[in-house]
DNA sequence: TCTGGGGTCCTAGGACCC
DNA sequence: TCTGGGGTCCTAGGACCC
């Protein structure tokens, strides 16, 4: 469901660092910086040393010595972000998050009813601060890059609002590092070309961005450079992957703790999975080296499953064919992802072992259909074996 | 300075199919 | 014997975001 209002961009400030104020009022007023090893999330009071997020510990402690460093509650700000997401669901049903602290809200059928935009927005602003205790920055545009925009630009808890009529004099200064999409790497090429502001991004045409930065970044860049914004608010998001890893410092790991690690991580993955009622179809086993160097080994499974025993297989071949290279440059961060998500409601089909799967599909499918009613079947898988042919399977 | 943990999207080549 | 265009899926890597 989307319409076309005025967008706001709702985004917590420093939220980590801000859940741990709230929770322990001896921190409030001082500089706070969650994690040890990278900094996850600084305070403001700990940023104004400047202390920035994914900072090394050590480069934190020098900057700011007086710091309060915490360990990281994951469940704490999990639980905060669910309370703050009902706050934006209690303003408008047209919430799109996009983090666990960040979220559009589409306003425009409200305006009649609760007022201006910047009225919805101090509003929200209220709610949140009375109902969770955090403070929260909102941007308001016409689109969603402006709103996201401005709320960068109003932070820290803070309200702007971009009027129609300033959006092009709200947009050329802006360095273009602040564009969605442009990190160290397109800001460094764009650099090299003399571009630093999105004004100067605005003369060169779509052609020549596309030649500079690669087709999906170019048109994104050239759009938004000139404004050009079409992304409604979009609800009813599925996630598209489920991760989790462990970075292991430098001593080394014998393959009994691997298989440990492993077995963990695939298991809390696989109580995620049936937990959101969601089956996989692809494991992804990552890993950073000594030398920082990455990679992934990934395998996708004939069927989809949510059993971990299925996703532990998996991954202990994924990790076995990729021991050469954990051997060659040492391994120092082993994680795995889940992708090709699907709902768990999908029937499936044993076929014969001695069928074309092709054939047998195409002869069978409609059948099926028939017999069960269903019209969401969107893939059959060969399972290898079966005792008589077309056996469907449905899940419990 | 010595680098976490969770994600999204894009690109590109090869296999395979029609 | 030599051969096209178009599509999907899988794998791997990379940029980027919070």
């Amino acid at each position: 469901m989307t319409t076309e209002g005025p967008i706001l961009h709702a985004d917590l400030d420093s939220f980590y660092a801000s859940v741990e104020q709230r929770d322990d009022p001896s921190l409030r007023g001082r500089p706070v910086i969650v994690g040890g090893g990278v900094v996850l999330a600084a305070s403001y009071e700990a940023k104004a040393y400047g202390v920035r997020t994914a900072m090394g510990g050590g480069q934190a402690r020098r900057l700011c010595p007086d710091a309060i460093v915490v360990p990281p509650r994951m469940h704490a700000y999990s639980e905060a972000s669910k309370a703050v997401f009902e706050v934006f669901g209690n303003t408008t049903p047209l919430v799109e998050g996009i983090s666990i602290d960040e979220a559009f809200l589409d306003v425009g059928g409200l305006l009649k009813i609760a007022g201006t935009p910047s009225r919805i927005a101090a509003q929200l602003r209220k709610d949140v601060l009375e109902q969770v205790g955090l403070p929260i920055t909102v941007g308001v545009a016409r689109t969603k890059f402006l709103a996201k925009v401005a709320s960068g630009v109003a932070k820290p808890d803070g309200l702007l609002v971009v009027p129609h009529d300033k959006e092009m004099e709200f947009l050329h200064p802006l360095p273009v590092e602040r564009l969605w999409g442009v990190g160290k790497v397109t800001a460094q090429k764009l650099r090299e070309r003399g571009v630093t502001t999105v004004g100067q991004m605005e003369g060169f045409g779509e052609k020549e961005l596309v030649r500079m930065l690669g087709r999906g970044v170019g048109t994104h860049l050239h759009a938004l450079a000139h404004n050009d914004d079409p992304r409604r608010v979009r609800t009813g998001h599925r996630r598209r992957s489920i991760g989790a890893q462990r970075a292991l410092g430098s001593r080394p790991r014998s393959p009994a703790e691997l298989d440990t690690m492993l077995l963990t991580l695939a298991d809390r993955l696989a109580r995620r999975l049936r937990a959101a009622h969601r089956v996989c179809r692809t494991v992804v086993l990552r890993m950073r080296f000594a030398d920082f160097t990455k990679a992934t080994r990934s395998h996708t499974l004939l069927e989809a499953t949510e059993q971990t025993g299925a996703i532990v297989a998996a991954a202990r071949d994924l990790l076995a064919a990729a021991r050469p290279l954990i051997d060659e440059r040492g391994l120092t961060l082993i994680g795995l992802a889940l992708t090709n998500l699907t709902k768990d409601d999908s029937i499936q089909l044993a076929l014969p072992f001695e069928a074309k799967p092709r054939d047998a599909l195409d002869a069978t499918l409609d059948t099926v259909r028939d017999r069960f009613g269903s019209k969401s079947i969107t893939r059959a898988v060969h399972l290898g074996q079966a005792e008589e042919p077309w056996v469907p399977l449905l899940p419990d």
